[in-house]
DNA sequence: AACCATACTTAAGTATCTTATGCATAAGAA
DNA sequence: TTCTTATGCATAAGATACTTAAGTATGGTT
């Protein structure tokens, strides 16, 4: 993912925060997708994707749905209502984080 | 050390921040401290700080001094040059990787 | 006497990731 | 036409960082 140990955890935010905003991603769409928004900085690679997807899935915080394009496979996956609730709990628990650690290394500020 | 995931691999950056701003800390101490700083919100667990006070230790980052105090046994660490310098890397990591996420959550703002 | 705070250690288990490999189709370069 | 790159998914083995739990020891509080 980088070479920063930081993001260790932060998968399944990822995941879910790009899926709530663009409805349904298959999962080679999510690498490319994650490569240009952090404009190369941050790399998933398809070991850790494809686990934490299918686990997303059988925690049924995702649905998928096949689909063959250019005789090609894709997974498209898609929130599920639980699923949807969690990201908002993940995306509560990422702030928190940010405002946490903020106050640890920049206690001046907070 | 939280039931949030995210803190994972944010371990080092906390003690050696907390020991760039404080000089000499030891390890009960720096739990009490982060459980101060963080209003009971982040509890560091012994079971994840000794062993990465000792592997800092080995690394070269951090030098140990043991003393006794009211006949109870203290290692107070303290950064090395070394450490002083990972410190600011690690920080900057930090901040790097702050800013990653917000705009990969947040595009809009970034 | 029991309990909690202080203080450090370490072992077993778990979760998340990296690294590596494998399969398969399509497009472009040599 | 063969080789490489891009697309697309899967999974196993290993590394690593943590949790959970137990152990050792002193001192103060109830």
């Amino acid at each position: 993912m980088s070479n920063s140990k930081l993001y260790k955890g932060s998968l399944n935010t990822i995941i879910l925060k790009l899926l709530s905003e663009n409805g349904k991603m298959y999962g080679y769409e999510i690498t490319q997708k994650v490569k240009d928004l952090t404009k190369g900085k941050l790399n998933i690679t398809e070991g850790a994707l494809y686990p934490a997807l299918h686990k997303l899935e059988a925690e049924g915080l995702l649905d998928v749905e096949i689909a063959k394009v250019d005789n090609r496979l894709r997974k498209y996956y898609k929130l599920t209502e639980s699923g949807t609730k969690e990201t908002v709990s993940k995306l509560q628990e990422l702030a928190e984080y940010i405002k946490t650690m903020q106050n640890l290394v920049n206690p001046k500020l907070a």
